[in-house]
DNA sequence: TCCAAACAATTGTCTGGACAACTATTGTCG
DNA sequence: CGACAATAGTTGTCCAGACAATTGTTTGGA
């Protein structure tokens, strides 16, 4: 179908529809405020998905959660959990056991160092949380979570699982 | 410092702060949308960012921009924009020409099979925006984008760059 | 005019993310 | 009890993202 010859299109609208405009927002703001963790958590040479495994299972010390567990409860994807999990085996900032009773599993705990790193980062952490985000009044950081939560609902597996 | 014995922490308090919690239901709000676009772009491989090039060179169609223009006009930042470029190079959706009076720069344009592709992926597009953020009421889209764009606008350096 | 600085992009290299194929272990059903 | 399916991770391989170092080009002085 040709334009309308008589009106050209107003030039170049931005976006496409209302929901590809919110989807790059999204994109966009996540990228921005992801550097700042980035450089953060280069410091201590973790990533932020590295990070957020020792999250958890600092959450869970001192038990221990299976592999593929810990990898659904992570924020983003990891279909490379294992890899992930020997980085951090690696420096000893997590254990693996294969439990006799059910050698399928492997099971993840942090180690005393781990929870050390976790709590030496937790400082830096808020400071750059309170860079990030520090100028958006208590009151829109609530709507914020809320309408996020709202917007990913449906594509959440399991409601209980990732909060 | 001893934990008081009295009182046990509550049990694994979720988040350390609000601006925590905010951060991570945005990078896990991203994640799940961007499992759909993923999918949909991998059908006609393509990398979202590369989608994202070709519908910024396409808004200036049947201009060009030079590359690093390009880059910072992305959505995520993109430092291998040149091998970015180099892939759609090959495949004939945009060409590059070093102009005789500045040939530091490169300019980058869209060809008409670019532009082709992306009028081809325009409606699966759709449908896919609307599987991610259809179920999201229009008003409360608009608070979203709002406040998306209120909690990165520190961190834009040009506001008018990215909109 | 010639050299240094600034600019624009490219290249080398390493690491992480993604997907599929594979191995090992256990449960189950004829 | 023996084969097959299901479960839980691991491995191979490829590609994208990140960062630093480098190349080629232009400009602005000394």
């Amino acid at each position: 179908m040709a334009a309308t010859p008589t009106k050209p299109q107003k030039a170049t609208r931005r976006f496409d529809s209302p929901q590809q405009e919110a989807y790059l927002a999204l994109w966009r703001t996540y990228d921005r405020l992801r550097m700042f963790e980035d450089e953060l958590f280069a410091r201590f040479d973790l990533t932020a998905q590295q990070y957020n495994a020792l999250r958890l299972l600092r959450a869970e010390h001192p038990e221990a959660l299976p592999t593929l567990v810990l990898a659904e409860r992570l924020v983003s994807r990891a279909p490379d959990i294992t890899r992930l999990v020997d980085k951090l085996e690696e420096r000893r900032l997590i254990t693996r056991a294969r439990p006799p009773e059910n050698r399928r599993s492997v099971l993840v705990a942090i180690t005393e160092a781990g929870v050390a790193l976790i709590d030496e980062i937790a400082g830096p952490l808020r400071a750059c949380h309170a860079k990030q985000l520090g100028h958006v009044p208590a009151t829109d950081l609530v709507k914020l979570i809320a309408l996020l939560k709202a917007a990913r609902a449906p594509h959440e597996t399991d409601e209980s699982v990732w909060r």
